[in-house]
RNA sequence: GCCGGCAUAGCUCAGUUGGUAGAGCAACUGAUUUGUAAUCAGUAGGUCCCGAGUUCGACUCUUGGUGCCGGCACCA
């Protein structure tokens, strides 16, 4: 005789053991249609799971984060369901719901083409329309491993052997298809619904282990209904054309080309956005405390080697020989060159912190596979910087890095920001009482922002543990720009020490902190973030003049100089061209103001402004004009 | 690096069942002096990614590279 509570707190009372469907029915028509499953105190549960004891419960339905989830969940189901249909001979291995979707990996000879992939999508609705019901089961371990192996399912067996043996397992059955899962599940296929699409095929490693074989992925997206579906993929399609590859060409600010795999060619454009980001960047970290220095791209192999990066990422360094027979690689990071700056002459502990920054062009040769436009390239510049301090600073540098990062996001517009918190990995150098330093200082300057983060178990640096500063790009994904890294190793390799009140030597803590990261990675994530319409202070091109008679010409030019006396990046366009085709070109190369000038405005000293993405202009005189927008770039506004 | 796809004019793309290619936009020239997202006309532009092979003949077929795109793995 369950009584069951519900979310308001009103209960009822059950006869019998019920289950989450009677429930939904019970409450409501619509509720019972949109149930995909049922939280029984504080566990997801399948809605056809009996209910025998007194519960709090919650209905999930189908809209709802979690029930998309499930959603999903079923739509990885009804995947592998399809393609072994199709294709008895595939083996499946795992399914599960990710961001917006699902993916299934199967094991098989011949890879899914695109063909496929509508064949299957067809197949998929089939299975819908079926409506099988999905059926729990609690198996043995052993039993279940028995009964995958016999249908030749291996990969499966060896997931369920990787359970521990005295744990029972849950297996579910739809029509033919029986997956292992921890559920829950819906009811039936037919819930599911057909707001999903199978988006693409990619290759995946077995256990993610780049020494296992490769097994086919299928990529699908899915939705609760038909309306978020056609809006998920309309909001795709708007993203590509944000794609920081393309306005790179249309706003004629970098190429890549085929000599230089990995390496931007900057255009004065583009530069010029290169420049800027510097130049606040500069301003910010001496504003800070911080020293730029510079340190030399190529040095010896044995520098490498005492700082343990050759052992590491030898394979990932360019490297050169000399005729002479001597061992040189470019840099692909700045930390050893720091620790040389530091080492010169004697540290007293009352100078610490020193505070080392370099705009310092790395290169690194990434795995060809990894580059990507901007946001993965061999040749790349960072803000890097390395604080040098005792262990009992590292809190407060710790905290003011976070802060300083956050500000600085804050100013270019970021205002979804994803850190990652990396600890202790198994195979690390230092004492564990100093990782525990270094790890209280990193999540305490988590504390003191009031900062969510999420936790990489394990995924620290050998050297320390690290946050991660992560922004996403037009179509969702991950970049890591900022990171604050602890480094116990590194000044102990390289030979950085200071001189503690106690007169004698010290190893100092080194902070490894990079902004940006890589500008053009940034870049190429600030593009994107802007679709283009960068903010006004960062616009390689602040103003265009433009003409609407030739008359104007000359006028033109003189409002361009002061515009440029006024610290304002100006251009004219004084072709021959109507009006509405140079607004036109100009909107389209992103162009954050213009100023139309003709007969009118010559006669009044006035000129026309329109700001990009605005339909109007307004007319207003030249001074007023200037000191507008001088206000606005002093004032660093995030723009559009 | 691995799996899959793609590579034709500056850009977006069409095309040739094997007989060396075409459109729109951009560019250039001329006309137009124009009032806020494409004025009209004309001209020029290609190693069809690179190499090898098959063939009388390869942009097309085979093969080996390179680069790019989507993932996976990697990311000091």
């Amino acid at each position: 005789m369950p009584t069951i509570t519900l979310p308001d707190g009103s209960q009822r009372h059950y006869d019998a053991a019920t289950t989450g469907a009677g429930i939904a029915a019970d409450i409501g028509k619509s509720l019972a249609r949109d149930a995909v499953a049922i939280r029984v105190d504080g566990t997801l549960w399948d809605l056809t799971r009996p209910i025998t004891n007194d519960a709090k419960i919650d209905i999930v339905t189908r809209d709802s984060e979690e029930g998309l989830e499930l959603l999903r969940h079923d739509a990885a189901h009804v995947l592998a369901e399809a393609v072994k249909e199709l294709w008895p001979d595939t083996q499946v291995t795992i399914g599960p719901a990710i961001e917006n979707g699902f993916y299934y990996d199967f094991a098989r000879e011949a890879p899914f083409t695109e063909n496929d992939l509508e064949t299957i999508e067809e197949r998929m609705r089939e299975i819908v329309d079926r409506d099988e019901s999905v059926e729990r089961e609690v198996w043995e371990r052993d039993k279940a491993a028995a009964f995958f192996r016999s249908i030749g399912e291996e990969y499966k067996a060896e997931i369920i052997e990787s359970i521990p043996s005295d744990e029972d397992l849950t297996l579910y059955r739809q029509g033919e298809f029986i997956d292992l899962c921890r559920g829950p599940h819906l009811p039936s296929t037919g819930k599911l619904g057909k707001a999903f699409k199978l988006t693409r095929v990619s290759g995946a490693y077995w256990r993610g282990d780049s020494d296992n074989e490769m097994l086919q992925r299928i990529y699908g997206t899915a939705w609760a209904n038909d309306k978020q579906l056609r809006q998920y993929l309309h909001m795709l399609e708007e993203a590509e054309k944000r794609d920081h590859r393309r306005l790179g060409r249309v706003m004629d600010l970098f190429h890549f080309q085929e000599e230089a795999p990995g390496a931007v060619f900057w255009h004065p454009k583009g530069w010029r956005l290169f420049q800027s980001l510097i130049g606040f960047m500069r301003e910010q970290q001496n504003a800070a405390g911080y020293q730029e220095i510079n340190t030399p791209e190529i040095m010896s192999r044995s520098l490498w080697e005492a700082s343990g990066h050759w052992q590491s990422f030898g394979d990932n360094m360019f490297t050169t020989e000399t005729v002479d027979g001597r061992h040189f690689a470019i840099k692909p990071m700045n930390c050893p060159g720091h620790v040389q700056v530091f080492k010169q002459g004697i540290t007293s502990y009352r100078d610490l912190p020193v505070r080392l920054a370099e705009f310092g062009k790395c290169h690194r040769y990434e795995p060809s596979g990894a580059l990507h436009g901007m946001m993965r390239v061999r040749a790349f510049t960072q803000d890097d910087a390395h604080v040098f301090c005792t262990a009992e600073q590292i809190t407060d540098e710790s905290i003011a890095v976070c802060d300083l990062i956050l500000g600085i996001y804050r100013d270019f517009g970021f205002e979804d920001i994803r850190i990652k918190f990396a600890d202790r990995p198994e195979v690390r150098v230092g004492e564990d009482a100093v990782w525990d330093q270094a790890e209280a200082a990193l999540l305490k300057a988590l504390d003191v922002a009031g900062l969510d983060y999420t936790h990489n178990p394990g995924e620290g640096a050998f050297y320390g543990p690290k946050l991660e500063f992560v922004l996403r790009d037009a179509i969702g994904r991950d970049w890591q720009c900022g990171t604050l890294q602890v480094d116990l190793n590194m000044p102990g390799r390289l030979g950085a020490s200071y001189i503690g009140e106690d007169g004698s030597k010290h190893l100092p803590v080194m902070l490894h902190r990079a902004i940006f990261g890589s500008l053009e990675r940034f870049m190429g994530i600030l593009l994107e973030h802007h679709a283009g319409n960068l903010p006004l202070w960062l616009s390689p091109v602040q103003v265009k003049v433009l003409t609407i008679t030739s008359d104007a010409d000359d006028y033109a030019e003189e409002i361009a100089g002061i515009l440029d006396a006024a610290g304002i990046r100006a251009e004219t366009d004084l072709r021959n061209e109507k009006i509405s085709y140079k607004v036109r070109e100009h909107s389209v190369a992103k162009v954050p103001v213009q100023f139309a000038v003709g007969q009118r405005e010559l006669e009044k000293r006035s000129v026309a402004m329109r700001r990009l993405g605005s339909k109007q202009q307004q007319v207003l005189p030249l001074d007023d004009a200037i000191s507008a927008l001088r206000d606005e770039i002093a004032s660093r506004g995030p723009g559009a």
